[in-house]
RNA sequence: GGGAGCUUAGCUCAGCUGGUUCAGAGCGUCUGCCUUACAAGCAGAGGGUCGGGGGUUCGAAUCCCUCAGCUCCCACCA
């Protein structure tokens, strides 16, 4: 069949994925074959496709492309995220822009706005993805959020509470002022930053004494409700046991506490104790049982508590309270002090640690089967330096605060009764139950309980993933979640092995007590091509959709596979996106050509392409195992630099060349059929990593019908190998290799056909001649046993080769170049006597590496011999 | 402060349990070719004392120690 003389694969690629998903080539059902699952790292529903997806998907897909063609029942699961506090930002913004206040609306209001955000907006990501070839079941497109999803959580969390495994209580939290919500440990990242050490005189009751506290939040004054000093420090000695203290500015006497706690080589060694925003502070508190002030509205601003600085936000009254404390002669010094601060992953501000009354996950038991799950490797990770890391988290778990002061997400299933208490269940219907059965009061109503307003942490979904997508927590044992669970491969980042990964290995072995995935293959960052990660702010990340229209998304496909390896970072740059276009350029000329040429049916296969034909037999049975082998360890790069490889050199240089018949001439049909099966074997191949060149050159090779894909063709299979053949080809290519460089540096015109002359020995591969007579342009190969000192000679292996050139031959040149290698083997040689003549290496040494030096020996002697002869002979 | 990892050609990286002419690949560079499949190409070539030092071994890019540089993760020191 023709195809179009200039490869374009924007004018090819939509078409196949739309004829792929015609034909349903993507979807799975149970079946009788061996299931292989992949689950997608649900992308949030507010993103964009950017370059670390564009690698995470295409692993997966090549992953699950590769499957679905080994006999596999293939199902890759893609869904959305529902990600609470990024959506809910958005629907906030989106909102303000209309003029609305999410402040006005009612819970039920914000719902509505959010859903509609969601479905006009939300999920472009996956109509993203089909444009990179992703072949997901769409039929099986799940959100976090949905109905099946939403009741599973909610079950989970019921279930989890009846075990004891979640309980509610005051907490010190990581409190995000911005999203006004909670957040988890994990969605706090510490930044160093520049900020100032402030020196303040607390004065000491009823004395002329003051007391300097070294702090970097002077405007947590407002509520200190002690200080602290250790009770070894000299400096302090002289206090009263009662010693109290005046709180600058404030006013207010607070005590003096003694603990080991404070450093003494620190700062001044005395300490101010902020219980309600400080993390230690708040447990002195406890320790001493201080007063705990919360001085902060939820938005970061002063609250009325003190009636000082009320309604300013934090960082203005830490600016203004420097000026405030100095004009007031309380304020000894400021230095320049960095320190490490928390900010919030999602919304960038500075996490304020607040008391509050939370919903918390206790994780120690969870974390057990889990752990012991990767460190055994049951679930195996790629590459296997994670595993240490998350040994050292699971070791060191803390419980997981899972309630967000939000609205977008799952609220949590507590309902509180009238009379005090609260009761947890997955439905209100349940819930009235089990409250009337709790207050003895049987005409309690529904609208007497008032629900938890909180909602779950996102991840609390996401968990859930592997076996909420198969419906496997309402229905554990239908026939989908036990058909693909557990699922096989998760491709994802190092970045969430805490948030995502740990969490659902738990909740796998919790729920199906099983693990929910095999292996885990984690892909690196991307960075730009020198060194950076790719980011908004610098601009330095392409729209994948560009790179997509300018050069194929088999293109930038290729330039994602090539640049990775598992778990290290990704330098991309966009010179690969054109590599790879120049590849798919490369596949489809190929194909041109073996398309043009005429078949004689009655010429008999010429022993030049009988053997090309044989050779490259081997050549694909010997690649086909080196993949085999990197998708077995995960090398999936490596393995696609062998196809591109394979392709490349080992067909279109080597092997088309042998067999491609002279200008306008035909080829017989053995050959042509022989070239044919061989470019459908290569094209099966190289499928998974360029899906639509491969199967728009697939479906012109021979007639289809309608339906029929590479999608589902098989995939080749690696046969035996004639390693003893490809050894004798790799000569043949040395003496091909040779002959066109005596052209080139004679200057000799491709087109001249030139004459051979060896002295024929074990290494000349004459089975091969007429391939070598062919590849090097030769009129005649001849065997002769005289060197020809007119000749530019060269040696390959043992056997010295002659291109006779009257009169062309630079002498001196040549005694030159004979004598560089000679040089080289004399050298060679010594190294190696110098290791059979050691006694100790000829004893110790395997056998077979004391063969192999004395192999080496005798090549070396030969060919210090061949050379001296030739040598003389010019001489 | 604790832990993990990296350092091989101009660039990006392979090199799996020490032993094949093991010092490799791709890209870039240089030379010569517009040879009717492809200049998005063809045919060749050059390029590295494997971060420094020390050790183990018959033998080290590979194992150990040490120094230097870089990266990442974890950690509440005001």
């Amino acid at each position: 069949m023709q195809i179009a003389d200039k490869y374009a694969p924007q004018q090819i690629e939509s078409k196949w994925y739309d004829y792929w998903i015609e034909h349903k080539l993507f979807h799975s059902e149970p079946d009788k074959r061996q299931p292989y699952t992949i689950v997608i790292p649900p992308p949030n529903v507010t993103g964009m496709l950017h370059m670390g997806h564009m690698l995470n998907n295409t692993l997966q897909d090549v992953l699950v492309r590769r499957a679905r063609m080994s006999g596999k029942n293939a199902c890759w699961v893609p869904g959305m995220d529902h990600a609470s506090i990024a959506t809910e930002a958005k629907v906030v913004a989106m909102l303000r822009e209309k003029g609305i206040e999410k402040s006005s609306l009612t819970r039920e209001e914000f719902l509505r706005y959010a859903w509609e955000w969601k479905e006009k907006y939300g999920g472009v990501i996956l109509r993203q993805l089909r444009k990179l070839g992703a072949s997901c079941d769409w039929d099986r497109t799940c959100f976090t959020m949905d109905d099946i999803r939403t009741e599973g959580v909610l079950r989970v969390f019921c279930d989890l509470y009846d075990k004891g495994k979640i309980y509610r209580g005051v907490r010190m939290v990581n409190w995000d002022p911005a999203a006004q919500t909670a957040l988890s440990d994990e969605e706090v990242v510490f930044k160093e930053s520049h900020g100032k050490l402030y020196y303040l005189r607390y004065r000491v009751e009823d004395s002329d004494r003051t007391i300097v506290v070294a702090t970097t939040r002077p405007e947590t004054i407002l509520g200190d409700t002690a200080l602290c000093v250790n009770p070894n420090d000299p400096r302090y000695q002289d206090l009263p046991a009662d010693a109290r203290v005046i709180v600058p500015l404030v006013g207010r006497s607070i005590p003096v506490i003694r603990d080991t706690y404070v450093d003494i080589e620190f700062g001044t060694g005395a300490l101010k104790v902020t219980p309600a925003h400080d993390v230690n502070d708040y447990m002195l508190g406890e320790k001493y049982g201080l007063e705990t002030i919360d001085i902060f509205n939820d938005d970061g601003t002063i609250n009325d508590k003190v009636g000082l600085y009320v309604g300013m936000d934090r960082f203005d009254v830490r600016r203004q309270i420097e000026g405030d404390l100095d004009a007031a002669g309380l304020l000894e010094k400021v230095e320049a002090y960095t320190n490490n601060v928390g900010y919030s992953e999602r919304t960038g501000v500075a996490i304020e640690p607040k008391l509050s009354m939370q919903w918390f996950l206790s994780m120690k038991e969870l974390a057990e089967p889990a752990t012991k799950a990767v460190m055994e490797d049951e679930i195996r990770f790629v590459p296997e330096k994670y595993k240490n890391t998350y040994r050292y988290w699971m070791e060191n778990i803390k419980d997981w605060c899972i309630s967000r002061q939000l609205w977008w997400g799952q609220r949590i299933p507590a309902w509180y009764l009238p009379k005090g208490g609260f009761v947890v269940a997955p439905t209100p219907e349940e819930a009235l139950e089990k409250a009337r059965t709790k207050s003895g009061d049987a005409s309690l109503q529904l609208s007497d309980l008032r629900q938890d307003e909180d909602v779950l942490d996102t991840w609390f979904s996401s968990w859930l993933w592997p076996i909420s997508v198969f419906d496997g927590i309402r229905n554990p044992h239908n026939p989908e979640i036990e058909y693909y669970y557990p699922t096989n491969d998760l491709v994802t980042g190092p970045d969430i092995i805490f948030f995502w990964v740990a969490r659902m290995i738990m909740a796998g072995y919790e729920y199906r007590h099983e693990k929910p995935f095999a292996n885990v293959y984690f892909t690196g960052i991307v960075r730009d091509k020198i060194g950076r990660k790719m980011s908004k702010q610098l601009g330095n990340s392409p729209d994948p959709l560009d790179l997509i229209a300018q050069y194929g998304a088999d293109g930038v496909r290729m330039a994602m596979l090539i640049s990775s390896s598992a778990g290290n970072d990704v330098m991309f740059d966009e010179a690969l996106c054109e590599q790879g276009r120049n590849f798919g350029n490369k596949i489809w000329n190929a194909y041109r050509l073996v398309n043009g040429w005429a078949v004689d049916a009655a010429a008999q296969q010429s022993e030049n392409n009988r053997l090309a034909v044989a050779w490259f037999r081997e050549a694909l049975s010997r690649s086909l195992r080196q993949i085999d082998e990197d998708f077995g360890s995960y090398r999936i790069s490596e393995a696609f630099k062998e196809v591109y490889r394979l392709f490349w050199d080992d067909f279109s240089s080597l092997y088309l060349e042998m067999v491609k018949p002279a200008y306008g001439q035909p080829i017989d049909a053995q050959t042509l059929e022989a070239t044919k099966g061989y470019f459908d074997a290569l094209m099966r191949v190289l499928h998974p990593f360029m899906p639509f060149v491969t199967e728009e050159i697939w479906q012109a090779l021979a007639p289809r019908r309608d339906g029929e894909s590479i999608c589902v063709a098989q995939m080749p299979q690696a046969g035996e190998v004639d390693e003893a053949m490809l050894a004798r080809f790799e000569l043949v290519k040395e003496i091909i290799t040779s002959v066109r460089n005596v052209r080139n540096q004679k200057n000799l015109a491709q087109k001249e056909a030139l004459a051979l002359h060896v002295i024929v020995d074990e290494n000349y591969p004459t089975e091969f001649a007429p391939v070598i007579r062919k590849m090097a342009n030769l009129s005649s190969i001849e065997a002769v046993t005289e060197k020809d000192p007119t000749a530019a000679a060269f040696l390959v292996k043992t056997t010295q080769y002659f291109v006779p050139l009257a009169g062309k031959i630079d002498t001196a040149a040549e005694i030159k170049k004979l004598s560089d290698d000679l040089k080289y083997y004399e050298g060679f040689l010594a190294s190696v006597m110098k290791k059979l003549s050691n006694e100790r290496f000829v004893q110790s040494a395997p056998e077979k590496v004391v063969a192999n030096e004395r192999a080496k020996q005798a090549d070396a002697e030969a060919k210090i011999a061949a050379l001296k002869e030739q040598l003389a002979a010019l001489k």
